[in-house]
DNA sequence: TTGAAAGCGCTAACAG
DNA sequence: CTGTTAGCGCTTTCAA
């Protein structure tokens, strides 16, 4: 399989290899090229089963239509796999591939895969984080065309693509206000303040601002705020220790899925409903929120479309320097009903 | 930021770009270059901060030292990302890149993405499929060195690696006979032989003949097999039925952690204890194996095996053609005991 | 040992 | 309207 060059699609039609390229870059008009030169072109194209050498076109116009995609971490969490299909969705639909690579956090393998991708002359580096913090973009990337997700980047000359963490907690603690709820809301998971993450993360310190911020507008506030991990386990702990301390809460926010997981496993085993007994609203929309019974509402980390934002912005706007905020959707499950004392009220009402 | 270009770092040596070229792709021994004007050339790129430019290169070796992985689905599940892990590490490790696409199981978006890799001169394609199934490799990749994951392809000129599913059947049955089950032993998920899979997943069959086998070999049989989807809300269901029926079974095998997921909330439900009251197994080896309380013993998917060993396969032995098959690991969980009669039993004895 | 020169496949001035 | 020509940055043959 002799692979078929431009050359050999100029021979067969009798033309200039010049004419040939304006004819399959789409510049025949342009360039006055005749119709019959151009249709000539076009068969023997298409006969020869031509198809350019990306390569040798990227040496001439130093541009790769390819866009390196590195992140921290890839495996771990289904989110990245998100980010990366909203990416490549974006990608393709310009007509650009993805290389994308995983660091594991490490800032030598990361200045390495960077180069790595330079040298392959990718037009544009994106560069993710799969939890939003505090991160300056590597060194290597000075000069380059990029953006980054997740990353709070003070005084970063790119563009920065995040969730909006402060309204995704204005939403779950405002779905709770909705149905009825005034005490005795728990926070499970807060602002992940933890020995190995002093001062908090970002998401939970956002999400616990817009969800303090709500309660307070309505006159309300949470009860409890419990710092933990945010895995299963640690939810389990938190809820079973709350109610072995005899303080049934109403409703639970829990910063993760995870944790509304290791939450249901508690509440399960005190024999509690959700949501009668207890109404549950948790973070990140993740398959395992609609794998709970019953689904945990849940406020979504809009993964897919930091994805195709984030590329949309690397080729529409390359210059462009500042936060992109990205809205976090309300997945709604069956985890959260009136408070006891509300369906109380009502049912006397009734009567 | 003017490129620096070989030219450049020959120039500042005071050598001609040839020299220049052979100490940058270390083989000034082999040309027999001199140790003065090797010193000198190293140098000046170090000084320069020199970076090869690939896609020159490339034009010139055909060689990209790029592979293209096309999957079907990355995204829907966390798989994929182990697999692409794989890849990368193994990729990385040889100083190769990936070009990363999915094709939402789309033949057509699957010929255009293999084209653009192709266009790009990828030195090869990896094809994987999440799920294995019956799948032959798109045309496209005739005549391209090309390793297939999780595909059965009968007559295909190339190499498939594929988990070792009838062993990890036979792993899953044998970790419930090593602690004395015998009797009232029921699969969940069976063979997924569905509506729209008539004929059942090849993993779930293999896996079903595996546990089938071992478990006439020590002179049992399954009580039950459970056909439904793979997901947890079928599993809820399934033993839900199971026990409302009366039919409590000692032990359950579930055909993916996400059925475990489901069968532990009916247990639950019914205040069956696990492991004491009902064993449990279970395949696939996620992160939700772990999240369940207690972590549930599951039969692992080598995903991250599956992406190196398809790179190296591709790089080692491109002309090699057959099934590579991965074993899958048993990762131990706390959700197996013996039976009730067996513990009376030994209890008996004790005595 | 080193350097000159050709060429990978393509694009884009520029002249016909 | 079309063809000639000159590279993009690199490797590699061949002659010096």
């Amino acid at each position: 399989m002799p692979r078929v060059t431009l050359a050999d699609v100029a021979r067969k039609a009798g033309v200039s290899r010049t004419a040939a390229s304006f004819v399959m870059t789409g510049r025949s008009a342009d360039m006055r090229i005749s119709e019959a030169a151009t249709q000539k072109v076009l068969e023997a194209a298409a006969e020869l089963g031509y198809r350019p050498n990306l390569t040798a076109r990227s040496l001439r116009t130093s541009k790769t239509h390819t866009i390196g995609l590195v992140s921290d971490v890839i495996a771990t969490t289904p989110f990245a796999g998100e980010v990366i299909h909203g990416a490549l969705d974006a990608a393709l639909a310009r007509g650009h591939l993805l290389l994308v690579a995983e660091t594991g956090g490490d800032s030598a393998v990361e200045a390495d895969l960077i180069s790595e991708m330079l040298d392959r002359q990718v037009d544009g580096v994106i560069y993710a984080a799969m939890h939003t913090q505090e991160r300056q973009p590597p060194e290597a990337l000075a000069g380059v065309p990029a953006v980054l997700i997740n990353c709070i980047a003070p005084g970063s000359q790119t563009a920065c693509v995040l969730p909006d963490e402060y309204e995704g907690g204005r939403a779950a603690a405002t779905a709770l206000l909705d149905s009825g709820h005034r005490d005795g809301i728990c926070a499970i998971g807060g602002h992940h303040d933890l020995p190995h993450t002093p001062g908090g993360l970002h998401a939970g310190n956002t999400r616990m601002r817009g969800i303090e911020d709500v309660l307070g507008e309505a006159g309300a506030a949470l009860s409890f705020s419990i710092e933990c991990q945010y895995e299963p386990e640690f939810g389990y702990r938190a809820v079973r220790e709350l109610l072995e301390r005899g303080q049934k809460p109403e409703a639970l926010i829990c910063l993760t899925d995870r944790l509304a997981m290791g939450a249901y496993q508690a509440l399960g085993e005190k024999g509690l409903d959700i949501p009668h007994d207890v109404s549950v609203v948790s973070f990140d929309g993740s398959d395992l929120a609609s794998w709970l019974r019953p689904r945990v509402t849940s406020v979504a980390l809009p993964h897919y479309e930091l994805g195709t934002i984030a590329v949309n912005a690397l080729l529409d706007k390359p210059d462009f320097i500042g936060d992109i905020l990205v809205s976090m959707p309300v997945r709604a499950g069956e985890s959260i009903a009136a408070p006891s004392e509300t369906r109380d009220r009502l049912r006397r009402s009734e009567q």
